[in-house]
DNA sequence: TTCCAGGGTAAGC
DNA sequence: GCTTACCATGGA
């Protein structure tokens, strides 16, 4: 296996399995998973990750997907500086923001809404089975694409509902129609700033202040954004900042002038630890993964 | 049985 | 403008 080196460590079940991306399950000591059309085997390794993937030359975006850069421990030294995440930062370090397809970060976070990460996970890999491609390993293993916009949108209402979209089918059916439909291009939102990024997506049907901040940060790049979610104001009311926790705006206000660019890496480090100290506390919630 | 999950929407003030 | 009920589903 080829081994992508990483001067800082990569945290694969945190970042894989955290709630970013919801395409990737344990095979052993590996992560095999589906990111950008391809599939990839990681492994940890003490000097960096181990991968292979299908097709090969896909193993060139590997180090993009997994957030492995010089900026990487820029940041986290950053980060480690403030004392509310000094803690977080400490306990997951290694925790990395996944470069994703911004088209599936979509579909993913308009499913996302009063959902759970294992049922989100459930559907994304149903769709991509209903309506995805196809492929094989040469070793055979079989595996499906994500679908495009246009495959999801001609699914339509009812078979996502089928499907166990809930209430939320009509909402990606139709984000799926406007995104076919080139309404809204997803991958120029990269290049916009973040606001106007931002506003363009809340157009989307199923698409709020949160989702919205996903897919920025999940799927178009953009690192200064800070999805506010239960976790978040959890945390905001145990041991942030002197804040209203039920104020989605005044948290983010507070993170774009603390974090700046970093709010985004920052936001992953609250939101795992804070989960995790949630999942602990609830013992058989732990117990379930 | 009730609560909860990476919330969004629209009706009602 | 702000608050509130409702929305499917499955696991704990």
């Amino acid at each position: 296996m080829p081994l992508l080196p990483t001067p800082e460590p990569v945290l694969l079940e945190a970042s894989l399995r955290g709630g970013q991306a919801f395409r990737w399950r344990r095979r052993g000591d590996a992560w095999v998973g589906v990111a950008g059309g391809h599939r990839l085997r990681l492994e940890s390794h003490p000097d960096g990750v181990a991968w292979t993937a299908h097709p090969p030359e896909a193993g060139d975006h590997v180090a993009a997907y997994l957030g492995v850069g010089p900026g990487y421990r820029d940041a986290l030294s950053r980060l480690a500086r403030d004392p509310l995440l000094e803690e977080a930062v400490d306990a997951y370090r290694g925790l990395r923001l996944l470069d994703q397809d911004p088209w599936e970060a979509t579909a993913a976070f308009v499913l996302s809404s009063n959902n759970n990460v294992r049922r989100i996970e459930g559907l994304v890999e149903a769709l991509a089975r209903e309506a995805g491609t196809r492929r094989e390993t040469p070793d055979g293993h079989a595996w499906w694409t994500f679908p495009g916009p246009g495959d999801v949108a001609a699914l339509g209402e009812a078979r996502l509902r089928e499907m166990g979209c809930g209430y939320r089918a009509p909402y990606l059916q139709e984000t799926a129609a406007l995104v076919a439909r080139g309404q809204v291009d997803l991958p120029s939102l990269t290049g916009r700033p973040v606001d106007e990024a931002r506003e363009a997506l809340l157009a989307l049907p199923g698409v709020g202040d949160k989702v919205a901040d996903c897919i920025l940060l999940f799927g178009l790049g953009h690192g200064e954004a800070f999805p506010v979610d239960r976790w978040v104001a959890r945390w905001i009311a145990r041991r942030g900042p002197d804040l209203d926790p039920s104020d989605p705006e005044a948290v983010r206000a507070f993170a774009r002038s603390r974090w700046g660019e970093d709010a985004g890496l920052a936001q992953q480090f609250l939101f795992h630890a804070t989960r995790e100290a949630g999942l602990e506390a609830g013992g058989s919630a732990a117990r379930s993964r």
